[in-house]
DNA sequence: CGTTTGACCCAGC
DNA sequence: GGCTGGGCCAAAC
């Protein structure tokens, strides 16, 4: 058996995010769930914050399950999100992003092999 | 300690 | 499209 164990749910948090491809997004929900923590978007939030700079997450690749940047329209982070996901190729309109089109969907075997734990 | 906060989500109007 | 209520629960107070 793998790790997970000694995998906290802030690592799981944290790893899913940095497998998210450039140019792609996904929702606070949705890593939750991959990172085997259905239900508990919530913490997906509160995990990035707590994330070391050091990680140099991608974390502006993760806005909410409607397609829209969490922060508040206009404050400092959101301006930095818009500008680090239009940088990558993101069509951001209004503080959104077209799912149909942006939205990251990892097969499974992929997926799979990139989850150590 | 008890209470509030929050980069959330979904179903159901 | 919007609003509400309920669920979620670690962190911050």
């Amino acid at each position: 058996m793998l790790n997970s164990h000694n995998t906290s749910p802030k690592q799981k948090i944290w790893h899913i995010v940095s497998i998210i491809p450039e140019g792609k997004v996904s929702s606070y929900g949705k890593v939750a769930d991959l990172a085997g923590l259905p239900g508990r978007a919530r913490y997906v939030s509160t995990a990035l914050k707590a994330a070391p700079a050091s990680l140099a997450l991608p974390w502006h690749r993760v806005i909410n399950s409607q397609g829209k940047i969490a922060f508040t329209e206009g404050s400092d982070p959101f301006i930095e999100q818009v500008e680090l996901l239009r940088s990558e190729g993101v069509t951001v309109v209004r503080g959104r992003v077209i799912l149909s089109e942006f939205e990251w969907r990892p097969d499974i075997a992929t997926l799979v092999l990139s989850i150590p734990f």
